[in-house]
RNA sequence: GCCUCGAUAGCUCAGUUGGUAGAGCAAGGGACUGAAAAUCCCUGUGUCAGUGGUUCGAUUCCACUUCAAGCCA
């Protein structure tokens, strides 16, 4: 059976993304399905780059702001509600096109990553962080290292979240996180994965960053986080995207807007170093040059897509 | 113009009782399976402002030059 095409345009933050993968849509007759653990929150557009129905130009869109930001979300979440549109695309007979820069949901799907049907479980994970804060995160190690040693090669004794999730796992599951992933990993992905990775200059790319984040303080971040915190009482993962908590600090008076702003900028350059990592480690991506014009990263991916090009 | 102080990593500075130097921040690289825009790990060669002098040896001491800060006029 031939597997169905899936087209993955991944790259750091402002590299491009948007305007490149609506290009394509409208010449290949496909649907955009959002790769990004922020765009999917409600009231969250300016600071998150959501494409405005302008930019859209009639292009469907999935799992682009659909989610309170009060509500959790996760990368199991992320999973399934992404083949499930990646499958009502295929039934319309359109080409899939996933794209964003989250790397552990663009992972997920291209290495079939499957995940069992679980909720986070709260109260378990609340008692975790009342062990760190009365006898300390190494208790918490020590633990994971008894219950899963060949895990924690990988996981430093600082890396609270990890070493948190590895307890998580074994309490819910009697499973050890090694386990758990050989398991995930059993079946081949339904579809023909063919990732494009967008980049540029490091300082180009830099530049316009900064810019970016200029514009977002002028189309009224600000506004937009006032509003949000007025909105919500609780947004256990939505506040931590960036921009979002350094508008709440400023508004505390944690520091001046000069100051936030410029935080904003450098956090901004960071998280896209770190997308740039992530996305290297990729060896089958097809990078392409956001400098380039759009038309020629267009042909570049139209030649991989059809098979006259295989690298 | 006088006096005082300073010039060391991209930035702010420490230091070498003379044997070519190190912190913080920035930056770069990396890890990543249910919070991921999160969380975490690793990485410090730079004409020690320039030119001369003393010395086996000067970034360190001395002289001059350039630049910057403060004070007195």
């Amino acid at each position: 059976m031939i597997k169905p095409n899936v087209i993955v345009l991944c790259g750091p933050t402002a590299s491009g993304k948007t305007s490149l993968s609506i290009e394509l849509a409208k010449r290949i007759n496909g649907e955009i399905v959002s790769c990004d653990s922020m765009q999917i929150y409600k009231d969250m557009d300016i600071g998150t780059a959501k494409p405005t129905e302008e930019e859209k130009q009639g292009i469907k869109h999935y799992l682009i702001d659909f989610l309170s930001p009060d509500k959790r979300y996760s990368v199991a979440d992320y999973k399934k509600d992404a083949e499930q549109s990646i499958e009502e695309i295929l039934k319309k007979g359109k080409v899939p096109i996933i794209v964003g820069g989250t790397g552990l949901y663009v992972n997920s799907l291209i290495y079939n990553i499957e995940f069992k049907d679980n909720k986070i479980d709260i109260e378990y994970r609340n008692k975790l962080e009342n062990i760190i804060n009365t006898e300390g995160l190494e208790k918490l190690y020590e633990i994971a290292q008894k219950i899963d040693s060949e895990a924690m090669e990988n996981i430093s004794k600082n890396d609270k979240k990890r070493i948190m999730r590895v307890l998580e796992i074994y309490n819910q599951t009697g499973k050890t996180k090694t386990e758990l992933e050989i398991e995930s990993r059993k079946n081949e992905p339904k579809y023909r994965y063919i990732v494009f990775t967008l980049d540029m200059d490091r300082e180009k790319l830099y530049e316009r960053i900064n810019k970016r984040v200029d514009l977002m303080i002028e189309k009224g971040l600000i506004k937009e986080v006032e509003k949000l915190v007025n909105t919500y009482k609780s947004m256990p993962t939505a506040i931590q995207g960036l921009g979002y908590k350094e508008v709440v600090d400023y508004l505390n008076g944690s520091y001046s807007k000069e100051e936030m702003i410029e935080k904003i900028k450098m956090e901004t350059r960071r998280y896209a170093k770190r997308q740039l990592t992530w996305f290297r480690k990729n060896k089958d991506a097809i990078w392409l040059n956001g400098l380039e014009p759009t038309i020629n990263n267009i042909n570049t991916i139209l030649e991989v897509y059809s098979g006259k090009r295989t690298s």
